[in-house]
DNA sequence: GATTAAAACGAACGTTCGTGCTATAAAGCC
DNA sequence: GGCTTTATAGCACGAACGTTCGTTTTAATC
């Protein structure tokens, strides 16, 4: 309940304590709920993990499903970073595309959070779930797939990509194929899964790329990963 | 604890009552698990829902572990039921390759469990947290990546698929596609993801076809489902 | 119909969950 | 330095969780 203030002091600029202790407790939220998924985030677990009190933490969301969606935005703001932002610097065409397909592996890959795709675990968990937090995540998806859409579009704009297909239809098989790697990485642990979605998405962009398109270049794959 | 014994009374050959409760059990457990998660089954919620008591339940099953591991078997010999066991009637080769994604398809949009596939939310819920169901899950995950790639082998052996591509390279992609028709179909309940994937699937699979390869008929695919 | 084993119940245990309420400590401002 | 706002802690709550136990009901066998 009760907006909360903009919480920083308007003379130094400075953030304020609570605004910091928020952005430490989210920064612990988002890997712990990519794990043990949004649900298994308990107050409780998540408090003692940064050595202070359950009210405390409580204090600063007033919910748990507003703590939820905050980490829901922490989240998204890390996957902008970390997949969306590097694309942005690579230029406009089939280079692009494959740049973001090739860069969400690696996020998988790196673990920027602890048990792979944040969203795709969110995803999972809330599907039958009806409420604000599946909402916004699936609000969150869609900003991806149009993502995809848009620059699938544009590679088709610029004379890279074949007209023929749909880009609602190569969105979907670049994301299915995404999320495979994913699934595969966390259940198994195979790095492989990575190398095997690159090849899918290269082979499949490669048939629908034009004469005048740029050429595309996989990266080198090869860290390993013990199994759970 | 403690091995079950048999429960069938020997001299009539009838199922015990309380064989019969278990089925009744787990038929409602494999629905409620599907949707809210192994975890999210409860036993509290599954007892009320049959109209007995938490501990009458509870006795048949010992733990929540021995719980869920049921519920898995359950679902597994319903997925084998609905999906593996009608592609076995379609002769060997490509055709049964093709069966088997395209049953596979309907079993998720005839809503064989209430939550899309089972084994997919359940590998998305478990994939971070070790133990034996985690392992059980993976286990039958693998059951049925390995079924694909003897049906593409036999494929291969049966000249309607060329050997060039690797088997478990085209089961991994498959894999994916519908999983990714499924979490589409889950989030956004868009009855078009079954139509995306099936096309997707379809252009690999004929892409990869040789001369001699039986030719491959998509299942006309219309229901829609609300989105929740 | 009596005997006996299986199955289900009801109540309670100890935990943990999310969420309040109240008091105290710290920080920012005049 | 005193005052006000903000941040955190402490404590308690009701509910739900998995689990145990002793009793009662139900059903199969003689």
């Amino acid at each position: 309940m009760r907006k909360k203030k903009v919480q920083t002091t308007l003379l130094t600029g400075r953030a304020a304590q609570g605004e910091r202790t928020r952005q430490a407790i989210l920064e612990v939220a988002v890997h712990v709920a990519s794990a043990e998924g949004l649900e298994g985030l308990t107050i409780g677990r998540l408090a003692s993990k940064l050595a202070m009190s359950k009210s405390g933490l409580f204090a600063h969301f007033g919910s748990k499903e507003e703590l939820q969606l905050a980490t829901i935005e922490a989240a998204r703001f890390i996957f902008i970073r970390e997949v969306v932002q590097p694309a942005l610097k690579v230029e406009q065409g089939l280079s692009r595309l494959w740049k973001l397909c090739d860069i969400w592996l690696d996020y998988v890959q790196r673990e920027v959070f602890q048990g792979g795709c944040f969203f795709a675990a969110a995803a999972a968990e809330f599907d039958s779930r009806p409420g604000v937090v599946r909402d916004r995540i699936a609000e969150i998806m869609r900003e991806w797939l149009d993502g995809l859409e848009r620059a699938i579009r544009a590679s088709q704009a610029a004379g890279h990509l074949q007209s023929s297909i749909a880009p609602a239809q190569l969105a979907f098989e670049i994301n299915a194929l995404e999320m495979g790697a994913n699934w595969a990485f966390q259940l198994y642990g195979d790095p492989q899964a990575f190398a095997k979605a690159s090849e899918a998405i290269l082979q499949r962009l490669r048939t629908l790329a034009t004469r005048n398109a740029p050429s595309l270049t996989p990266t080198k794959r090869g860290k390993r990963r013990a199994v759970a």
